[in-house]
DNA sequence: CTGCAACTTTGCACTCAGTGCATCAATAGC
DNA sequence: GCTATTGATGCACTGAGTGCAAAGTTGCAG
């Protein structure tokens, strides 16, 4: 959409705060009332919500092998997270670095977290053949797995070594080992 | 502070997006403007920052006995975080139901977590003798730990059973037991 | 008591976000 | 060529949030 790519575009080299929908959607070459008919906010332009993305997860979660551990299917989660379908990949880099170095957009990429942390944790619950709500393990699974794919999404920005790949599975393998 | 209570007070029974800042200061017998001279939004006003209450944490995580493991340290943090010190209760309950039921609000309550979490790391890391930004493993155990505990109070929220804390047992061996 | 200094509150004017509604343009189907 | 549906737009409005300067308040020294 071009609305996400002027807004990306625009965040990038001014930050969120000087950047107002007018500008996004003149670059986008429509109104600013028009914007509004495909993002709710700014905030989400930036971010350049694919609703389905997160259905699709509940998929992945219900279509695993029946046999893997929940931590195992989490970590096929964590994958498909860090590694979105966007048909233009020069647009996936730019999206990576304007979220990940936008402190004021952390609450909105947060609140998109705790959407897929719902869809997850009731997938998995599905997926053990739970009543939703009753036991406590789907939630407490879904929530830490994907607090630590942002963790190492966090440590790669702030400059480590290594691949963002590499860093997910040593965080797997310390979840793995009771955060030992 | 008067213009908090009277945030929760109206947005307790209103809901957030039917309570205005003109009348959260009107309530507070305050102008609009002094409103912005103590909250710089109207979610600040609902949350009710304390400032303070971070380096609380980061003061706990280095006081803690040199032979905890930081899973044991990060239950300390997690207990503190649940029953946090505002002098008076009545206040304290109608702040954490407005929290949890509003969800228009995750946003801003996840933004702390941020500050939270980052406070944290840097506690854990200069407690563990490592050099910032290094080693996943500190961030990885401030995230999933924070994440865990606010999946619990997701939980509860949800109508469980049992009491909050111990549910924050319960997923505290979750976590120790590597999430199996 | 008086006057001064520092701080807080307030009013005012402004920009920008976001919404509802009515209108207008384009395009597909007949 | 006509029409109906869909999307784009203009307009007017409410509310968030900021900067600035005036007005009020409080404490204190003389």
């Amino acid at each position: 959409m071009a609305l996400h790519r002027a807004a990306l575009e625009l965040v990038e080299d001014r930050g969120l705060a000087d950047v107002t929908i007018d500008e996004i959607a003149a670059r986008a070459d429509v109104s600013a009332r028009t914007f509004f008919n495909y993002f709710p906010s700014k905030d989400a332009a930036v971010l350049g919500s694919q609703p389905d993305d997160v259905e699709r997860l509940a998929a992945l979660v219900a279509g695993r092998p029946a046999d893997e551990t929940p931590l195992e299917v989490m970590r096929h989660v964590s994958r498909t997270l860090l590694a979105p379908t966007s048909a233009d990949p020069q647009l996936r880099l730019m999206r990576r670095r304007v979220l990940l170095s936008e402190p004021l957009l952390a609450p909105a990429l947060l609140g998109r977290n705790v959407r897929i942390e719902d869809t997850v944790t009731a997938a998995l619950e599905r997926r053990l053949g739970l009543t939703p709500g009753t036991d406590l393990r789907p939630r407490v699974i879904a929530a830490t797995v994907l607090a630590a794919t942002r963790a190492c999404m966090e440590h790669h920005q702030q400059g480590a070594t290594g691949t963002l790949e590499e860093s997910v599975d040593e965080a797997f393998d310390i979840l793995a080992a009771g955060l030992r």
